[in-house]
RNA sequence: CGGGAUGUAGCCCAGCGGCUAGGGCACCUGCUUUGGGAGCAGGAGAUCGGAGGUUCGAGUCCUCUCAUCCCGACCA
């Protein structure tokens, strides 16, 4: 028998991945892939502006929705700010404007009018130019410097659901996009140590958020002097690995001091008669993260999504061929939904969902699979004889697939979408602890990043060590970014001796500090 | 924004200056199939990214332009 005739007879065979190419073949085009085949999203006809398809969009519910509990459970509220931020208001804070001014979208019209050839052009120039927000700390901390008189005020805890712009000169699906959704919390505190802890709170926030919602295991640190954000006084972050191994700022956490208090005059009278400037925090997450679940989790089938945050969690598949057929399958699968949601998961009813379009049963089935979701169960008249399912999971291969007595089924569904949700944070862990090295020095920071595998290192460096620029030369040559000074280094399990001196030869004290390639 | 590559049907691609621009997948119709990314037959779908130009003749050559991808620069 031909050892390739199976396959060069039957062309239509499908491949064996259903993303082309594979990670390990080209992990950005395998990304991009993906996107794609989940149907999460798509590019726009604006350029760098992308099109959020209802799928990927109800992921980001999904994320909002789980966020903004964990906010309003942390004290804050949801309001609204404008998206046009007039110029001067950018330009009260020398360091904010250094660090947007380069990517603004510019608002100067605001009419247009036909031209001799009924082109229509814009007209009524504005006395002074908007800028399409980038973020919103100026209009916001003007707004602030209204509401805040007396320490009586204090706290002002805001959060807001919004997009913003910067004109990205290279675009990526949900990583880096001109347009973007997040949410911008902004607070105003009556002292730099209640700030500063506004600013832990929010960050260990989204640690929680991204370890038990996302699955995705993160460090939480601070960023050193060159990556901080432009006008805080400290800027915290989780970094995460994607499984290229390239480092994911997921979210970050802002203490700007009274730098913003001062250039919006966010002012007053405390408790001893006194004027002060407030102290005030922002943090922000973005759909950035949409782009995070996919490079944690995504496999050579398409998206994997954890079970808690992906829009439904078991796609059920009837199977029928009749009409008479079809209408006792269809209703034993809404009983079936109905038993799902009478099951409790993470503090909310199962969520299933009826896949009954006309379609060939094998493209829904990969669709599902495609798309990422957790469980796919196919009913059909044998099932139901046997009051059993079929079952497949997302985290073993597509075609293993168990009968199980719906009951029993159904039953365990709350245990296994449990375990695939805590399978998919361990394996993540396990990617991260083999990637991760201690590094001693700039040679050694070289031969892993030039010769070896590269990943997370946690090598001491001074905190504005970046600033300098040899250092920055050197790690521009290994296209390597200082992520973070990790508040738990011990917590990366690998062994670098304290007492160090810095590896880009600085003089001042140095701290562990994880540098990897980044997104 | 610099360097490189690519734009031909919804998707992937073939097409040496010369007949009416092809194929695969997807789509529509019919028949056959049905626990699986089905088979056969038929059908529809393209101003060849756009604008100029060279030529008897341009998908093919030239110029400009737009878009996408890769590499840089930039990126809280």
């Amino acid at each position: 028998m031909p050892l390739y005739g199976a396959r060069s007879t039957r062309m239509a065979t499908p491949p064996r991945n259903a993303i082309s190419p594979t990670r390990a073949e080209d992990y950005p085009e395998w990304y991009q892939q993906v996107v794609k085949a989940a149907d999460l999203a798509e590019a726009s006809a604006v350029r760098g502006c992308m099109v959020i398809k209802p799928w990927g969009y109800a992921l980001w519910e999904r994320i909002q929705g789980q966020l903004d509990r964990m906010f309003k459970d942390t004290g804050h509220s949801n309001a609204y700010f404008p998206l046009f931020i007039p110029l001067r208001y950018l330009q009260r804070e020398a360091d904010h404007v250094e660090g947007f001014a380069k990517e603004c979208a510019v608002v100067t019209h605001h009419r247009l009018e036909a031209d001799e050839e009924g082109q229509l052009v814009p007209a009524a120039e504005l006395d002074e130019p908007y800028v399409v927000r980038p973020t919103s700390e100026t209009i916001i901390g003007e707004t602030y410097a209204k509401w805040v008189q007396s320490y009586r005020d204090l706290p002002v805890l805001i959060n807001q659901w919004a997009n913003v712009v910067r004109w990205e000169l290279r675009p990526r699906l949900f990583l880096r996009t001109v347009e973007f959704l997040w949410q911008e919390g902004h607070t105003a505190h009556e002292t730099a140590e209640e700030a500063q802890q506004e600013t832990r709170q929010m960050l260990d926030v989204y640690t929680t958020f991204a370890e038990e919602h996302m699955a995705m295991p993160v460090v939480a640190g601070e960023k050193t002097a060159a990556e901080r954000f432009p006008g805080a006084v400290d800027t915290y972050t989780v970094e995460a690995m994607m499984q290229d191994r390239k480092a994911l700022q997921a979210g970050t956490s802002h203490f700007m001091g009274q730098n913003f208090a001062r250039a919006c005059d966010i002012s007053f009278s405390g408790r001893d008669g006194a004027i002060s400037h407030a102290w005030t925090t922002s943090w922000g997450v973005s759909t950035r993260l949409v782009g995070g679940v996919i490079m944690s989790h995504g496999d050579d089938d398409g998206a994997v999504l954890p079970p808690r945050l992906a829009p439904h969690q078991v796609t059920i598949l009837p199977i029928y061929k009749s009409d008479e057929q079809r209408a006792e399958v269809l209703a034993y699968c809404q009983s079936l939904v109905a038993s799902l949601a009478e099951q409790s998961y993470a503090g909310e009813p199962v969520r299933a969902d009826i896949d009954d379009r006309d379609l060939r049963g094998g493209e829904k089935n990969w669709q599902a699979i495609k798309r990422g979701v957790p469980i796919r169960v196919e009913v059909g008249p044998r099932d139901i004889a046997a009051d059993a399912v079929s079952v497949g999971r997302r985290d073993r291969a597509p075609r293993d697939r168990d009968s199980l007595p719906r009951a029993a089924f159904v039953a365990a569904m709350a245990d296994t979408l449990a375990g695939m949700q805590a399978g998919l944070l361990e394996r993540a862990r396990q990617l991260r602890a083999e990637n991760t090295t201690a590094v001693r020095s700039l040679d050694e920071l070289r031969e892993l990043f030039n010769d070896g595998e590269g990943g997370f290192a946690l090598a001491p460096m001074a905190p504005d060590a970046d600033l300098r620029p040899e250092t920055a030369a050197a790690l521009g040559e290994l296209k390597v970014s200082a992520r973070c000074m990790p508040l738990s280094p011990e917590a990366l399990g690998v062994d670098l001796p304290t007492d160090l001196p810095c590896v880009f030869g600085s003089t001042e004290d140095a701290r562990p500090t994880l540098l990897a390639r980044a997104y």
